[in-house]
DNA sequence: CCTTGTGTTCTCCG
DNA sequence: CCGGAGAACACAAG
């Protein structure tokens, strides 16, 4: 499951790889991919370059830049390439195409593109590919204008590694709020980047159960949890990201925080810290791990 | 049956 | 009956 560090990675990965190239072509596998209007998606993305690559939680923004000839008229406001990787999308730049005969494979590999996964490819000038692999098709890539791109990334909150936290402000929310702390935590509303492996890693690094309601927390615990949110992305993104399941970075290659998990996958194992055994159960309908001694 | 991110819909409560 | 909150569902495939 990419989840903001994962996006980071891959966001930057990108960066070195993809900007300034001319898009010579786009091959659309499964056409249910692209959200919106499809002839629309080929005639802004052929012959444009991406100028710049943004991130905002999980969401991945590609700014188009046209490269029509001097004089053309390009008064017309600026697209974006908007991406959402859900949970099994992934973004896979490569110098050359096809590294399997037939350019098809089932391999899970992600070495090893295109495969059967592969939904999307875009094909630079010169060299270089970019595929957009997903397996369960919950991802999806969308042409979006100035306005859109706004009013999506102005619905969810800051993102803890891109702004400072209003700690404050957010522990006001926090505490306004029935529900368990975990479900706070997850909803984007709140703060844009947080998925189920980093709420159940961050509630361990802060002693606090993941069922418990966000209003029964004093303040300065919600404070607590707030300010290990940002270190605790930082050193994932160090790591590269989580690979748990299916996520790879922008060049294939897995991610190493997994070693680095305290809680999540870990049910029924040691608690690295005290020895207890890590339960495992269900909370905000998302399985959920936590250390019975370390969390309170 | 399980896994999960997000958008939508349903249900509950005052 | 309304609004808001929170829960449940839909989506998909292995």
């Amino acid at each position: 499951m990419p989840e903001l560090p994962e996006v980071e990675t891959i966001v930057s990965d990108l960066r070195k790889k993809i900007l300034a190239k001319k898009i010579a072509d786009v091959e659309v596998r499964l056409p249910r991919i692209v959200a919106g209007d499809f002839s629309d998606f080929k005639k802004k993305l052929i012959g444009a370059k991406f100028k710049s690559i943004g991130r905002k939680g999980k969401y991945i923004f590609l700014e188009i830049s046209s490269v029509f000839p001097a004089g053309h008229n390009t008064s017309s406001k600026k697209a974006y390439l908007l991406v959402h990787l859900k949970m099994t999308g992934q973004l896979v730049y490569k110098d050359k195409y096809g590294l399997v005969a037939g350019g098809h494979s089932d391999s899970t590999d992600p070495a090893l593109v295109p495969n059967r996964w592969t939904r999307a490819i875009f094909y630079f000038s010169g060299q270089g590919c970019l595929f957009f692999n997903d397996l369960r098709t919950f991802g999806y890539l969308k042409i979006v204008g100035p306005d859109e791109l706004g009013r999506i990334l102005s619905k969810i909150g800051p993102d803890p590694v891109l702004e400072e936290l209003d700690i404050n402000a957010l522990a006001q929310k926090i505490k306004a709020r029935k529900t368990s702390i975990k479900a706070v935590l997850l909803d984007q509303k709140l703060l844009a980047g947080l998925g189920n492996i980093y709420v159940d890693e961050l509630l361990f690094r802060s002693g606090i159960r993941p069922q418990t309601p966000a209003g029964r927390l004093s303040l300065p615990k919600i404070k607590r949890i707030l300010e290990n949110v940002n270190p605790l992305l930082i050193s994932a993104i160090e790591s590269r990201g989580t690979t748990f399941n299916n996520y790879v970075d922008g060049a294939g290659k897995s991610g190493s925080f997994s070693q680095k998990l305290q809680v999540y996958g870990r049910g029924g194992k040691k608690c690295r810290k005290c020895g207890s055994i890590i339960l495992k159960t269900k909370v905000a309908g998302r399985g959920t791990h936590f250390c019975p001694r370390c969390q309170g």
